[in-house]
DNA sequence: TCATATGGTTACCTCATGGATACCAAGCCG
DNA sequence: CGGCTTGGTATCCATGAGGTAACCATATGA
């Protein structure tokens, strides 16, 4: 069996929404889906865009959206060395779903934090 | 359109955007969603329908999603006590972004695990 | 009296992850 | 020679997420 096409298994831990997910709720790859999404970006511009992130933490999430063919690594033998990021055309349609993200925040965003502190209130004196 | 709400610091870990993604990329939400998309359920019958979460960590992610006001605990003072979880009317509108990241994964899925795969051949030999 | 059922809580442990810091390789240039 | 650059690694450590197992409160019913 090389292939079992759709009907995923969503309970499941292997289901590929789950991976996606969790990619997409990895605390930098948002971050590196916005520094990329207009055009390429060098590692230390990607570095200094997101501000905060450190160089080994950079390098395992841009490695692992590398690996997961969502952006290219692009090396320029050149010296110093230059090394490019870029989004695949693969990667630039996750640009969508990352939208449906940010209207639905957008609109909720509000009543969420209303309902913590609410929640937060209540629980106080149980 | 005629109002532009907070306009988000998509850069900053306070954006509410990165709040929501780590939510849904949380390991248990998804699923406590999708037991949950049909109707009220009990605290065992979301644990069997996962499969595999223990009490304590269901409870804490019903918790967070309580808190959040995702969904609400309704508890039953009856003996032995029933204690039933249901979404809210803003937790279903979530469902909607939780089909987009399933309809991203199930078009690209094979496409990603394809890039793993050769990626690690690639790799190995560095 | 004691088991049973539900819906948890609590204490404890482990291991992966994130982060801080230091360091490196290559080559040009002064 | 030695310093500058870029794009990382190497190393160590603290944190915390997640899991295991034991326990609890309550009332019913055998």
């Amino acid at each position: 069996m090389d292939t079992k096409p759709p009907a995923f298994d969503v309970m499941s831990p292997e289901c590929p929404s789950r991976l996606i997910l969790q990619r997409m709720g990895d605390k930098w790859t948002p971050l590196v889906f916005l520094a990329l999404q207009s055009g390429p970006r060098r590692f230390s511009q990607v570095r200094s865009d997101i501000g905060g992130v450190t160089p080994k933490v950079l390098t395992q999430t841009l490695r692992a959206l590398e690996r997961d063919g969502l952006l290219t690594r692009t090396i320029y033998p050149e010296v110093p060395p230059r090394v490019e990021y870029e989004l695949t055309d693969v990667g630039a349609t996750l640009l969508g779903p990352f939208d449906v993200i940010r209207d639905w925040a957008q609109t909720h965003a509000a009543q969420i934090l209303e309902s913590r502190d609410s929640f937060d209130g209540r629980t106080e004196h149980r």
